[in-house]
DNA sequence: TCTTGATCCTCCAGTCGCTAGAGGATCTAG
DNA sequence: CTAGATCCTCTAGCGACTGGAGGATCAAGA
């Protein structure tokens, strides 16, 4: 049971910044920004001007850096967050962004492996001698070498 | 011999910085970027102040170019440069650089396929109906819906 | 009670690699 | 001679933070 003391009343102990920040892995820094740029809620303060947070921030800044993680985009993530705050609306927009947002990965993973594939060359291509013969130089010095040319 | 007064001299027309764009792809505003930060050596004005280029300018901010686009930060080029101006040494440098490049480019390309997979599995899991069940939201929620801690 | 060190506050500046705009000078073609 | 293209410098902005200065406040130990 987690019952953690005979008695039953588990007052939420607020938060401060430095807790939070342990809690999700954020940066204190970073969580003002949140809160500077509308993220985040203004956080109520104490008697002398500390931020005070509960357990529904942890949540909700996890949410935040889960979705950076993702790669979304700060106002992507502004929407998801209105739409996480209202879940009876359709989520027709939610899927929406998170599809886009697929494609985009896909599309970046495409472009980093043709580019890794240039590198790979490169570096193969390397004797280890002189830079006057160097592949990595040689190659960077002229778009020739290269097998594509869109990048 | 390059006697340049009696024989057919080809003198090189020194390019505007508007033709060196043209001609390199770069826009005009990153050229004068580049020589801010000294990755182009100060290019010689007119007598009315304007920038003049020779055909090695060209060159070396397509090298530049190449570089960047090959996803080689500005730093990483400068050294890479040096050593391009430096053709005797031995190359186990540039070599180096590009082998750390190629670890890098082959870790975010591991990053964003698990990436791709969680949000490919949140998108499927949506059954277009409302946020209440949406898994998109679940998942940015929570990170243990996740496959890997890693990102 | 005092003191020490940790934590917090605000504000400002810097990071990276550009990009854009203001406001003005100069070039080139017709 | 004039119109439009091109150039110049300088400054500020982007996104998403990150770091530091300088100062207030807190918690714990002597």
């Amino acid at each position: 049971m987690p019952t953690m003391s005979s008695t039953p009343a588990p007052l939420p102990t607020p938060l401060t910044i430095g807790a939070l920040a342990r809690q999700t892995g954020v940066k204190i820094p970073t969580i003002r920004y949140y809160e500077s740029i509308g993220l985040l809620p203004e956080a109520p303060r104490t008697g002398s001007n500390r931020r005070t947070y509960e357990d529904g921030s942890v949540r909700r800044l996890r949410f935040i850096r889960h979705a950076r993680e993702l790669g979304f985009e700060v106002e992507a993530i502004r929407q998801l967050l209105s739409m996480a705050d209202d879940p009876g609306q359709p989520c027709r927009e939610a899927d929406l962004l998170a599809r886009t947002h697929l494609a985009e990965i896909e599309s970046r993973i495409a472009r980093l492996e043709a580019l890794r594939d240039e590198v790979r060359r490169m570096v193969e291509g390397c004797a280890q001698d002189q830079v006057r013969s160097c592949h990595v130089i040689e190659v960077l010095a002229d778009h020739a070498h290269c097998l594509h040319d869109s990048h």
